[in-house]
DNA sequence: CCGTATCCTCCACGATACTG
DNA sequence: CAGTATCGTGGAGGATACGG
């Protein structure tokens, strides 16, 4: 009963972990973000023997995070290019990013989230789409919590 | 040797992976970030293991992002509180969130980052502190190419 | 180049039991 | 309530070799 699913999970952000898998999964698609198409684009970028490439590309095709797509015949070639829910995925590479940049970088932030910059406000907020009003994460955990429980 | 370690990358997305550690812990950060403090809080929360938890916590407090607090001599108590660092990870958080909120949702959305509704821009935008300009994170990437090299 | 096939190791994770 | 101690295991992740 190794590893619980947190894919039936209430929560988003514990479904979002669950379906992107692993920590490898999140730098593939930072590459295919930053252009990657081929298996020897993320080969060369990651330390990552290519068996465990090949799991993770496929495990993400899978998913609905990249697609594979042929583009030669002979010899046959595949690509791994975003799908949309991939390229949406750029929000949260994009945090991360940020994020470590702020606080991780030997030689100081260079980047920061574009609303850290125009919003008086210290962090990016969401809105409730209903609403159109500003929320904290706090604030939809709260909302939730009735319908909430990360348990699978 | 198991498990490279991405702590020494170039790549602030793969140092902050490598900090984080776990999907644990970004699930403890969200509960954190939703007002939990004490042990119970969050085993309540998560279907996970004590044992498991107290490994998580040990960690997050051990990389800075959280800090264990005394606030009972006796019995003796701690509670775990969010580090600024750790505040500062809402952003992730929240990108996480929207995310799954956007297309994991069963339900359908019901929030958004804000800047996707306010910005001409489809998505949220990474802004080079020193130009003010805006950027992508593919032209972060293409700018630290030279310098970059995920391998630990 | 672009992968697949095999094999193996080890430790993350979980179950369970126990304590002040 | 807030953990610690012990133990077992499966599968993530790596090394290596091979193939079209």
């Amino acid at each position: 009963m190794r590893r619980v699913s947190l894919s039936d999970a209430k929560c988003p952000v514990a479904r979002a972990l669950d379906l992107v898998g692993d920590w490898w999964s999140v730098l593939i698609l930072r590459d295919a973000l930053d252009g990657a198409k081929r298996f020897d684009d993320f080969q060369s970028s990651l330390p990552i023997a290519p068996n465990m490439l090949t799991r993770r590309l496929t495990s993400l095709v899978e998913v609905g995070l990249l697609e594979k797509r042929k583009y030669s015949d002979r010899p046959v070639r595949h690509e791994y290019v975003l799908t949309p829910l991939g390229e949406d995925f750029e929000d949260v590479v994009n945090a991360f990013l940020a994020w470590g940049n702020r606080n991780l970088a030997p030689e100081g932030p260079t980047v920061t989230l574009v609303n850290r910059n125009t919003l008086q406000d210290a962090q990016p907020i969401l809105v409730d789409e209903l609403s159109g009003k500003r929320i904290t994460s706090r604030d939809y955990f709260r909302r939730n919590r009735a319908k909430e429980a990360t348990s699978a």
